[in-house]
DNA sequence: CGATAATTTGAGACGTTTCAAAGCGGGTGG
DNA sequence: CCACCCGCTTTGAAACGTCTCAAATTATCG
């Protein structure tokens, strides 16, 4: 269980600001609004518990979080990982729990801003709710790309998966360049987003390095050399998933 | 490959209307466009491919429909069901292709909505958007708890948990009474649901017959006797789980 | 530099899949 | 009305992939 975590990295590339908080389109209530909620939290936090009371709305600055379910023995499963400049609405159908764990995975700045708050902003600024649907409906997209594969993909298949889905993702944010990334979490993390054991995702890592389809170095930096083959091992479209899964801005 | 299927029981106990249909917090508009835009489709089409052109909005009437992705060699993960008095959005983040297949589990009647007049319609009745927030997090809700199983699970305890799933969903818009209710799928449909082979959803249903905590008969009618086993089983808690997976109405 | 966490590798156990064949049931056409 | 066919369920046996356990190695941080 993470608590306090001591990792600081994750956040090498970052713009000093995140980009649709300066764009031109946020209105200057948006800004304004993003700026007073911000907060800073390490590496590791543990936002947001299960089931606990919840009606804001998060909006990620910069950093990862990770979104979990967890079972009774202590099983955890992350649901998805959120990137800046996404928003969250941990909010369930009952109206006020949280359906999920909300937990840092870096270093990170949220805004977190209060359901009244967040009802006046989207009222004013309609682009809001533009990328409100356009964020739910990537998330689910992804979402249901991993179902499929945790359902009826192999081992190779789910990792080879998951790191093509981020490298997209950071990729269009601008955190990523020639398919080389930090991955802020470690192997067994990996393993509960992709259902795998970490002594799993270990070897199959390490497979993956041996037939040069990808490197790791250092703590989980990803470069990605055949994109052709890791898209074929995830049995991913290319132009289709990133179609699916990235806002069009 | 399900073409125009045969199969058309499904919805015995059913209400001739919808429950948000006719409700008075449903305005006149509402009503007029979902009666006018009313279609009705027969067990197993296809409503929509995966990627095919698509921005209406699908609203069930009555009937199951389910959501599914599927691997390039044919291999078919189900990724939600949708019961009647749900909403469907299947507009992925490029704003004009569908994430995901749409196909009858059972006879079934839809309101399908263009997207200009769904926005329309959302800007003159407040209410609907709420139902539709509630229906986004209900899904999101209950598409985790499945990954959480698909990802750690027991083959028993994602069987379990589906059954649970369905019947709470079921008795919550009155179609199912005393844990009793029709399953519109076959077991290579319940199978695609949880990530099992059609031949091991027979096994792990025949020992929770042999056990007594269920019963099934004729083709797919289920019986929950002893719930509180099922949702150890499961690794559910009963209340918080439908609290997050029921919208309150 | 020692303590602690994360990765790597091996070997065996376990659960699920696959293959195969038999049983059941419902629908169709003779 | 019966015979036949086809799809679904049921059961068995073997193959396969992933997990667990265990131990060695490597990184990280105070």
């Amino acid at each position: 269980m993470h608590v306090e975590g001591t990792e600081n990295k994750g956040e090498r590339v970052l713009s000093p600001e995140l980009e649709f908080l300066t764009s031109p389109t946020a209105s200057c209530e948006m800004r304004q609004a993003l700026q007073t909620r911000k907060r800073e939290y390490c590496a590791g936090t543990i936002l947001k518990v299960e089931a606990e009371e919840n009606t804001a709305t998060y909006c990620v600055l910069s950093g990862w979080l990770a979104l979990s379910k967890s079972t009774i023995d202590g099983e955890r499963q992350i649901i998805d990982v959120i990137l800046p400049g996404e928003i969250l609405h941990p909010t369930s159908a009952d109206g006020h729990s949280s359906w999920i764990q909300i937990e840092t995975l870096s270093r990170a700045s949220l805004a977190v801003v209060p359901r009244a708050e967040w009802s006046k902003l989207e009222a004013t600024d309609p682009t809001i709710r533009k990328l409100e649907a356009t964020t739910i409906a990537a998330s689910m997209s992804r979402m249901s790309e991993r179902m499929l594969r945790l359902g009826k993909g192999t081992a190779e298949s789910r990792i080879a998966y998951a790191l093509i889905e981020l490298c997209l993702r950071l990729t269009a944010i601008r955190q990523s360049k020639n398919r080389e990334y930090h991955l802020p979490m470690t192997q067994k993390d990996l393993g509960d987003f992709v259902g795998l054991s970490s002594v799993h995702v270990c070897r199959t890592l390490r497979r993956l390095n041996r037939n040069g389809v990808i490197s790791t170095m250092d703590h989980m930096d990803i470069r990605i050399h055949d994109v052709e083959t890791l898209a074929h091992i995830a049995e991913v479209d290319l132009d289709r998933l990133r179609s699916e899964i990235i806002s069009v801005r």
